[in-house]
DNA sequence: AGTATGAATGAACAAACATTCATTTAATGA
DNA sequence: TCATTAAATGAATGTTTGTTCATTCATACT
């Protein structure tokens, strides 16, 4: 007769063992989860219990590692911008300037890269968009990041214009004029895939940059 | 002593005199304070409560006119676009063809009009936006108004290609970038505003269609 | 091994929500 | 003038929500 059977394989279904982790891993980790929710099932119906039980966590630890679902949300936007400025940054704040054409090509790509454009990341993006006029905080840490992106873009397109001698180009109408096209390939990626792929958004966005810059873009 | 003193004059404060009104009415005042209370509020914040309250009527109302809340979100984005779709049918179904510049720059107007470009109009089209990926019923409404609007800039700028004899152009790709453009643009507008005006916008359009089709663009 | 620490849990709670429906009352026709 | 009809109302209801916190227990230190 065995005294105490040790189930060495075999465990009672579904018992999750309680594990402890570091603070930043869990506030990792629910950021993940919630930029999941929101892309799976929108903002207005992402709740605490679908997060947490989407990063296999418990009710309560939203509420001990950020203060509160606003914080949250507050925090998951900002990661999101952070990630995407940091990309950005990677090619323009490049002072070393190789090639203008070169950066050119690299700012195209990165911006219509695998990483940027995938679903879950610009469903997160056009969600605090709609909510924007009404939220301040959102508000004010979208348009951080869009002016970041707005000054950047526009100091390349001055240092192309005068590399190439182009006349009459305006590098500030320009540069809204390609994030505005960029975010507007975005947003028709995002809502209607069955319409428009990475590959012809991208040929969109070469065809504006080659008929301002032609010397500059194959 | 008076037996009874009529009031002519000075009523109970805020006694509202209930009104019976006819349906289609009521349908409209409802969608409009809905229009007013997303854009004030978000979509995620707009309650009943809030709505039927702007409205300046009961609470019951909305599920006596509309069946339900979810209802009556998707008749308020369905009079939106529909709004805009006649806006844009007006000037792209205008099959007499006096002249396509004028054509071009009508477009132009409309789209950046102040009627279009309304902070409440353009709060709403993108509070759904944003929840398109997750709600169907707002991804069909949203997307078969674009195919449409698609369709129709695209056979103006067919047109326009041979009728100025341009080499070298596409006019499914202009299109997509063109109305990219335009949606990036009001995104800006929206969240933005002290970046960008409605003039500077207009003129960044224009400078796209300059590009394309200099000699249907003064 | 024994103890102290605080991360993790989830039942419980109050607030907010969409929806219902008995009641009220304006409008209409007899 | 009275009876009939149905639009309008808002208190009541049941559900869902974010948040709290007493309890549990993994971990680190003595």
């Amino acid at each position: 007769m065995p005294t105490s059977q040790t189930p060495t394989t075999i465990e009672q279904p579904e018992k999750k063992r309680r594990q402890v982790r570091p603070r930043s891993e869990r506030r990792q980790q629910l950021i993940d989860a919630t930029i999941r929710c929101i892309a799976a099932h929108g903002l207005s119906a992402t709740t605490m219990q679908l997060v947490t039980r989407e990063a296999g966590l418990s009710l309560g630890i939203a509420n001990l590692h950020f203060r509160s679902k606003e914080n949250l949300l507050t925090e998951t936007l900002r990661h999101v911008t952070r990630e995407y400025n940091e990309g950005l940054l990677g090619i323009l704040a490049n002072d070393s300037l190789p090639s203008l054409a070169a950066t050119l090509e690299q700012l195209l790509d990165f911006q219509l890269s695998r990483g940027v454009t995938q679903r879950q990341k610009m469903a997160v993006w056009f969600a605090y968009y709609g909510e924007a006029g009404a939220r301040p905080v959102y508000q004010t840490i979208c348009s951080a990041s869009d002016r970041l992106a707005a000054r950047k873009t526009e100091a390349l397109f001055e240092a192309i214009i005068s590399d190439g001698q182009y006349r009459d180009r305006d590098a500030r109408q320009l540069a809204t004029g390609y994030l505005a096209l960029i975010d507007g390939l975005w947003l028709s990626l995002l809502v209607a895939p069955r319409d428009l792929n990475k590959a012809r958004a991208k040929a969109v966005a070469r065809a504006y940059l080659q008929q301002a810059f032609p010397k500059h873009i194959a």
